[in-house]
DNA sequence: GTGAAAGCGCTAACAG
DNA sequence: CTGTTAGCGCTTTCAC
């Protein structure tokens, strides 16, 4: 394993002559170039991105940290944002948290120590002021609504998705609602609870408390919920869902059992997913791209341009045969 | 931003010393221990991994290529790698190749550049040439099965696995079986391809070339597939899909149709996915899990522990009734 | 138990 | 266009 004073020697050279050539810097004299490009292939000199790194007090590469890596919702976040910032060259550290704050903080130490040049959040259960203290470190981008306005965020207005949701269900003449949603501590199910029930209030809808479920995030956690749906002696007769593919699992448990969609139960989720328009599910869908939106600002910020911190996102409801 | 040195000279110590305690290294003085947390705490240090890797010669970061991050099979592959690296504090640095050898090539320079300290490929399209010669510059576990023998592997005998497939539609009465799979070049692709025809050849299966598709790795791809295969003047009996949630579409579409599943069109998918109980789909699964066993494989090497390099996947058929 | 000194490998400001 | 020099921040032998 050679380095770049070796290479230096042998081409009879300064240390600097080398790195200029390897980083394309001004012009060097042909010759030289030449003689160090040869010692290059000689030695099989390959850099160390360590020392660059160190060096240069980046290191192009980027972190993310989600709750669930292989979460549908999730994993085309990492996709988007790594397709993103693969454009710049940056690579893409992935950490999962399972919304477990002390792992959370493990990983935010990537920022601190200066192994990641910035951070997004793809999910957090964190308080504030761990943010705002992390925010002093580097760059940060939420991909969910934050009290902290230390950092950048994109993110959907979910009471007013849930409002959407929940008023295109009594459009539809129906009282009797239900809830699915996934961790009630994260940001967005936080939001979508306390919403949801305002609303439920507000409107003197009628209510069972078995018509509330959390911590739901798959297809099989579809398959449950409308089990024990199906199961209750007054059960509702729609549900709004903050996954599409839990409200798919629902769907197809309910008309599994014969039951109609969505005359006997309706059903809407969110995130517009590729399987909502095969389930034919009625879903509710930010207009742009969180991700790809996220790594624009994250990698603006870290140009050191200013950007906008608080990004909303726009919802429509796509209208499906599930209501 | 403090540094080392100023935390040495605060506390009136060496910057060894400092090293010392934080690094919980041998016995400090309880007084002089004191003084070092002391100056950590006034100076607000923190550590510069970068330094730390450089000096150490590692940066406790495996990576790991895959074609596309959001695939089902790919996002829980890394999941799983992840967690089973968090245990040893590792993290994981992710990168989408989309099945382009000159994005394989780019990430592969992590490893060289030692800014990774051993690689997985998730799949890889890369000759063996080039493989070989990474394998010079760490530790390298793929996923598939590879030709290099410089490099541990685990991977499913997807010659026995497509037989498996086969011998059990044939079982069921079928002589038109059809094929669809992902990409023909990677190593899984083109090792389905082959060994499918060459029974197809051995049985003297009917055949047209309309009921072979490629590329195709989505539930939308599937109900893509089934409107072809529908249309198809003389359809299949059978289809052997390489993914679940292609098989999942196809089902789902035929299904819409009207099309009676298995009777007038059995699917046989690959993977088990947690989708392939819900739509009933009959399924070829791997015995173990790739993903922890690569996990594992990689540590150990990483140890410079011996392990075994051909490490092969038994598989099992799990009826369904799709078939 | 502690410190001096020599790395780890590269970059960049400065002078010529 | 090129070299000198001073870092970047931490680890680790080796003496004492």
């Amino acid at each position: 394993m050679s380095n770049i004073t070796q290479i230096a020697k042998r081409a009879k050279v300064s240390r600097t002559t080398v790195s200029r050539v390897l980083n394309h810097h001004s012009y060097v004299n042909a010759e030289k170039r030449e003689a160090v490009l040869k010692a290059i292939k000689e030695l099989n000199y390959v850099p160390n991105l360590n020392a660059i790194n160190l060096s240069r007090g980046k290191t192009n590469v980027i972190g993310i940290i989600v709750h669930k890596i292989n979460h549908p919702y999730f994993s085309d976040l990492i996709e988007r944002i790594g397709k993103e910032f693969d454009k710049h060259n940056y690579s893409l550290l992935v950490h999962q948290s399972n919304n477990d704050p002390k792992k959370e903080l493990e990983f935010f130490n990537m920022l601190k120590y200066k192994m990641i040049d910035g951070l997004i959040l793809g999910s957090s259960v964190s308080p504030t002021s761990v943010i705002d203290e992390l925010s002093y470190f580097g760059k940060i981008v939420s991909c969910e609504y934050s009290k902290s306005n230390k950092i950048a965020k994109v993110y959907a207005n979910h009471e007013s998705s849930i409002k959407m949701a929940v008023d295109h269900l009594r459009d539809q003449g129906h009282q009797e609602i239900g809830l699915c949603i996934g961790s009630p501590q994260s940001g967005v199910g936080t939001t979508r609870k306390k919403s949801f029930f305002n609303l439920q209030k507000e409107y003197h809808l009628n209510w069972r408390d078995d018509w509330y479920f959390e911590e739901r995030y798959t297809i099989e956690d579809g398959v449950e919920v409308a089990k024990e749906i199906i199961g209750q002696p007054s059960r509702p007769t729609a549900m709004v869902v903050g996954s599409d593919h839990v409200a798919t699992g629902i769907i197809y448990e309910a008309k599994k059992q014969g039951i109609k969609i969505p005359e006997e139960l309706a059903i809407i989720g969110f995130g517009n997913q590729p399987i909502s328009k095969i389930v034919e599910l009625t879903s509710i869908n930010p207009m742009i791209e969180a991700g790809e939106t996220a790594a624009n600002l994250l990698y603006s910020m870290i140009q050191n341009q200013d950007v906008p911190f608080n990004n909303t996102i726009e919802l429509e409801l796509i209208k499906r045969k599930s209501t």
